[in-house]
RNA sequence: GGACUUGUAGCUUAAUUGGAUAGAGCACCUGACUACGGAUCAGGAGGUUGGGGGUUCGAGUCCCUCCAAGUUCACCA
């Protein structure tokens, strides 16, 4: 029994006994005791007061007497004001620890398939029109690593990828490719296709923006002027010819999504994230636009006298809301509604999870509303994991401005500092070139993904790119290099023949604070993994992999493993130094990101 | 203007969801390998948790009110 459940029981029964009292559950308030006192949990006697009618130490020091005569593991305890401070006996960390090192998927047990429930987790959701930048970095990271904390906490996952293939926006690098693009590809040019078609994107903004100013010299307003430009009014044509079929527009679209899509799988891949399902929206907006019709037939909607159809959210305290054009071309929720229908059919969802920026906020608000009106019941159920924007000193990126940091270029940075650092410091010698270069792929990732989702997702992060991401202190490469090290120590074990003893009992004698510091971390893998599948928050789990590998570092730093010649002593330093690299595997995968055997 | 979010050391951030003296990393200063890996470890300096009020035995955390920043309220996605 984990010794949490049996100091609970054992509190309650202390206080019936003592003072007549039978608490709920919850008021039994456990807690890890801070590092400064002498202790391992900690009870927080202040809610017994009023039944206890002493001070709270004395009232501490009652419960304390009967814990400690009536608990085996509990070995002494001590009182700070009103908090009981417990300790417990060595022997159960390790035993627990023991157990641990045994389960070869600790902290990530599932049930049996059949009773898992589907957790369906959209992110990535790129347009076809520019390349992959920052932003979307911490949206592929954020996506692929709940997916995973996911199915450690017993989920069935499908991740999901909503294409943006169609729209205004790639008819606007269409037209600047029909225009000034020279007839260039991605092979005559050697470019990456995803940014071809972002570079002419661009392209077409600079001239949008030089006729718009323009127009505004001749005296319209900046909306009319942006409004009446040509090649606005050109790119809406596109749009239309593209929803009526016009093959000639239909194939140059496909041609240069194909471009992109190349791109794209190449940064998956090197990202690290892969999509079990892909949806495009050119498949689900139709069926958006009949749900939507449907809607207006059975007044649920309405409809302007210019045509365009309109939701009336005033009665939710939000403003009306636009679901067709008045040429009847659909907008993004109308997709939206078209893509989880279509979804919700193909599968048995139970939770639905939108890895969507926080700007999106209002979007999603809506949808799961529109949803609801339209007769689904589980529109109200949609989860809108909404985190924070990436933001540069100098502000918010803008694609069209050209003002990103690009993906593949920063991943090309990275690894090039990493290579540089690594062979300044002589570490991969010994290893082959492509094994080298494997793990500067490797350790430059870890950097970047570990810097990402360290951070709280809810919170917006600032990224300068003049400051490359560290590789020193609270860093991945800092985790990877624990990870190396006890690897290093395990492989020296088993040359000199020092194998960890999976049949090794209990340790007899005394520990140090820093083993006894290391044990109870290890113990908590499991509770971090379940918080961190509740909260939706990969950081969780990032922060507590920097705790561990810091603790075995302090632990490294002054407890010989190997050299030790007490062989009870040293079986338990490499059970600790065996089950932290576990852990830290685990841990780190579940964030996506590898870790090396040597660096 | 309405709605929502966020303010913690110079910078990047944590705080067991209301608990003890707010904890780390970077940068800065000082120290530690004849050792199982120095991408490490030990130490120093750095804080009125945006300001003010309130609730509570107890507030970075909850409530009110100012201040600041961001997002959104588009026939863009």
């Amino acid at each position: 029994m984990k010794i949490e459940n049996l100091i609970q029981s054992g509190v309650i029964s202390a206080l019936k006994k003592l003072y007549s009292f039978e608490p709920e559950k919850n008021t039994v308030q456990l807690q890890n005791t801070r590092k400064d006192f002498i202790g391992d949990i900690t009870l927080v006697v202040f809610p017994f007061l009023k039944y206890s009618k002493k001070r709270p130490e004395d009232t501490a020091d009652e419960i304390g007497i009967y814990l400690e005569e009536n608990i085996d593991e509990v070995k002494s305890y001590n009182v700070v004001k009103g908090f009981l401070n417990l300790e417990i006996a060595d022997k159960y960390f390790i035993s627990e620890v023991l157990n641990a090192w045994n389960n070869e998927y600790f902290g990530t047990e599932i049930t049996s398939e059949n009773q898992q429930e589907l957790a369906m987790v959209e992110y990535s959701s790129p347009n076809t029109n520019k390349p992959l930048h920052l932003g979307h970095i911490r949206n592929n990271l954020l996506g692929f690593s709940i997916s995973e904390i996911l199915k450690a906490n017993n989920y069935k996952v499908v991740k999901t990828n909503i294409v943006n293939d169609r729209g205004i926006h790639i008819c606007k690098s269409m037209l600047a490719w029909q225009k000034w693009g020279n007839m260039e590809t991605p092979e005559t040019t050697g470019k990456k296709g995803d940014h071809l078609v972002g570079e002419l994107y661009v392209e077409f903004n600079k001239h949008y923006k030089a006729e718009t100013e323009e127009l505004m010299k001749k005296g319209l307003t900046q909306k009319e002027a942006e409004d009446q430009a040509p090649s606005i009014q050109e790119a809406r044509e596109l749009l239309r010819k593209w929803e009526s079929g016009d093959p000639e527009v239909v194939e140059l679209w496909k041609t240069m999504n194909g471009w992109v899509y190349k791109g794209f799988d190449n940064t998956y891949k090197r990202l690290g994230v892969d999509f079990d399902k892909i949806y495009y929206e050119s498949d689900t907006y139709l069926i958006g636009k009949e749900e939507v019709l449907r809607g207006l037939k059975e007044g649920i909607f309405y409809q302007k006298e210019d045509g365009s159809v309109w939701a009336d959210l005033t009665n939710e305290g939000l403003d009306h809301k636009l679901l067709l054009r008045s040429d009847g071309t659909s907008v993004y929720m109308t997709q939206d509604i078209g893509t989880a229908k279509m979804r919700f059919n193909e599968y048995e969802i139970d939770k639905m999870i939108y890895v969507v920026g926080n700007e999106q906020n209002y979007h999603f608000q809506v949808l799961a509303i529109l949803l609801n009106k339209l007769g689904y019941a589980w529109g109200k159920g949609l989860h809108h994991f909404s985190y924070g924007m990436v933001e540069l000193p100098s502000g918010k990126m803008k694609s069209r401005e050209g003002t990103v940091v690009d993906a593949d270029e920063l991943m090309d940075g990275m690894v090039k500092v990493a290579r540089e650092m690594a062979q300044e410091l002589g570490k991969l010698d010994s290893l082959s070139n492509e094994e080298a270069e494997k793990t500067y792929e490797m350790i430059a990732l870890g950097a970047l993904k570990y810097f990402i989702l360290k951070v709280d997702p809810k919170k917006n992060m600032l990224f300068n790119p003049e400051e490359s991401i560290d590789f020193n202190g609270n860093t991945g490469p800092f985790i990877q290099y624990t990870h190396a090290r006890i690897k290093s120590v395990l492989r020296k074990a088993s040359e000199k023949k020092l194998e960890l003893n999976k049949e090794f009992d209990v340790y007899p004698g005394d520990i140090t604070f820093k083993e006894k510091e290391l044990l109870k971390r290890i113990t908590l893998f499991p509770y971090v993994v379940k918080e961190s599948g509740t909260n939706y928050s990969p950081a969780i789990i990032a922060n507590y992999c920097y705790e561990l590998a810091k603790e075995f570092n302090q632990f490294y730093h002054d407890h010989p493993i190997l050299a030790e010649s007490n062989e009870p002593l040293r079986n338990l330093r490499l059970l600790l130094s065996a089950t932290v690299g576990k852990i830290i595997k685990t841990g780190m995968n579940l964030l996506g990101i590898e870790v090396p055997e040597r660096m």
